[in-house]
DNA sequence: TGTGAATCATGACATCTGTCATAGTCAAGG
DNA sequence: CCTTGACTATGACAGATGTCATGATTCACA
């Protein structure tokens, strides 16, 4: 009968893919769009472990969604940057805004950033939730805004610069999901990574 | 008893009202997140009405609301290039910049863009209203691309710095709202600006 | 082998959702 | 007056929501 297929690999413990459709489903539908009943089902997990692992109710469910994606999106930023062929802030950019541009195209712009959606509707409504997204950005610029000092970019101005990033990226993101193409981010990369380059390694004088 | 009041005045037809009504409650909680008797509630409309005004059914209403809003957006644009003191990018992108800062702050952060918040929770779900938030934030890009040209900016560049602003926009209306602050603002205007009067008035060599 | 905790299963709950059917009110026009 | 159309009012619908209560199972450890 094959009716609750799930999507996810049955590779991890229960309580995990619970945590991962969650994320998935919001990054879809976002987070008042998404039923619990749905996870259950796209995880493939029991329905009575929902109040198990987490009795704090959906609340916590979504919270532990959300800080998972943080950590995935704050690691991947340090991975690009231990990757990075050529050490500079646009190459930096072009790398992160790859990893995106391959989600959105092999999910076919069905899927954007969790946190934008969750912060969408629940900023507002949970104050819980409200922090947890919080938590999850600042893990997300701090090793950013570390990675541009290694690059080049002085400090007074790396938290900035990040913030301009990650909030360029998530608009970048949006719009490219709308429009079913990538040229938003081709238009970040083109017009943000010069001018990070630039920052870097300034007013080199003409000898 | 003044239990249904509505936050809107009566200064407007009743579908007008639940249309910006709608658009209100989708800037806080989403569209899923946002029932229709909410919306009749908030509106102070007859719920009657909603059939009448509305036969598409939430579909239709979420969509007038959104094609609203992206008018909103563009004629607010609009208003602020023609009311620029000095004419520069970088003044049009503090000026845009400041209607948003203003808004965050008399909601005291409870409410974002309703495009965004659309875009996060039914781009993937109604087809109809992807395409309807597509030609929103056309109408909206288009007018920002005339101004940038307008203040010196090369037309080859134009549009995918209205994007990058646009998408910036967004992703710091985004993090302001999650942080409570007003500092991702700064960070765009600061970091942002400089980079676009330096397009519109590139390379002055030195005498 | 026995015992208690961890995990899973299921059914029920009150409430809310969007939508529809039905009927009411009201004003303008013949 | 009477009809026609626009608008309003209300109740019901099937379904989905999050949560909880009550058990059954499973498994580790004494």
């Amino acid at each position: 009968m094959m009716a609750a297929r799930a999507s996810q690999a049955r590779a991890f413990p229960p309580r995990e893919r619970m945590v991962r459709s969650a994320a998935q489903l919001i990054r879809r539908k976002g987070v008042s769009g998404t039923g619990m009943r749905e996870i259950v089902t796209e995880a493939d997990a029991p329905r009575g472990s929902l109040q198990h692992y987490f009795p704090g109710g959906k609340e916590e469910l979504v919270s532990d969604a959300l800080l998972w994606m943080g950590d995935v999106a704050a690691r991947r930023t340090k991975r690009c940057l231990s990757e990075l062929e050529s050490r500079t802030p646009s190459a930096l950019l072009a790398s992160i805004v790859d990893t995106w541009r391959r989600d959105l195209t092999n999910e076919e712009f069905s899927a954007g950033c969790p946190l934008v959606a969750a912060a969408a509707d629940t900023a507002a409504t949970s104050e819980r939730l409200r922090q947890v997204l919080g938590r999850a950005f600042d893990g997300w610029l701090e090793p950013l805004s570390e990675s541009l000092v290694d690059l080049g970019v002085p400090i007074d101005r790396s938290d900035n610069l990040a913030i301009v990033i990650i909030a360029a990226l998530e608009g970048a993101i949006i719009l490219a999901r709308i429009r079913r193409d990538l040229t938003p981010f081709d238009a970040l990369v083109l017009e943000l990574g010069p001018l990070l380059d630039a920052v870097a390694r300034p007013a080199i004088p003409a000898t």
